[in-house]
DNA sequence: AAAGTTGTGTAGACCGTCAAGGTATCAAGG
DNA sequence: CCTTGATACCTTGACGGTCTACACAACTTT
């Protein structure tokens, strides 16, 4: 099932900042979810969602913190902060606004 | 006006296969009318133009032929091969795949 | 004469994703 | 007891598409 590519370009920061504004949550359910919740069509690698995470943090858009997991291990949660809620606004608008203005294309006739 | 990314990275093939599709057309054309299209909000960066197509020429997807412009000077128009449709299909098809799981994440609840 | 438009092209940097690996803990099955 | 699989974190290196910034050429406009 795995199509060239899992993911398109630029639009993680997107996902995850979205995701994390429902819930907190650590990296492993942030995956897991957008997986379940695209209905199995976006596949979020590791090697990117952990990338992605650190720089997400490093941004200042989600903040860490050690606590137990549902399974009762240690896991490091994620929560948007509010700057992130703001760049996940930004993100959202310009997805809108990028992704209609390809559509514009590829349903012209 | 020029925001971040003037792109979606991954979708250029489609845009201007899409584009091919309905009229043979040389780069520089092709780039105005996405441009144009697109409510001037997808900008076709010359540097990505040129490469992409050559990517997509050596691929059989499109063939190029010297023809006079509207202009009067020689331009390298591009017209797409039946592989061409075929893969215009198949990334149209991906791209409603993945933008449609993309919105699904976006608007959830 | 200079600047702008059309038109093609390249070089190098950038950066996000992917493939592939590593570490560790815990549960379940043989 | 030992192995397998799931959970959970992470890194490294390669890959590839896009962007910035150039270069070149011909023709038009100011």
């Amino acid at each position: 099932m795995g199509k060239p590519n899992d993911l398109v370009q630029g639009t993680l920061d997107l996902l995850i900042l979205k995701t994390l504004s429902l819930d907190a949550m650590h990296g492993w359910a942030i995956a897991k979810r957008i997986q379940q919740v695209s209905g199995e069509v976006l596949q979020v690698q590791q090697g990117s969602l952990y990338p992605a995470l650190h720089r997400l943090e490093q941004q200042g858009w989600i903040k860490a913190k050690w606590q137990e997991s549902e399974t009762g291990r240690q896991a490091k949660f994620y929560a948007l902060t509010a700057a992130g809620r703001k760049q996940l606004e930004a993100e959202a608008a310009n997805w809108s606004r990028l992704s209609a203005a390809i559509n514009l294309i590829v349903s012209e006739v």
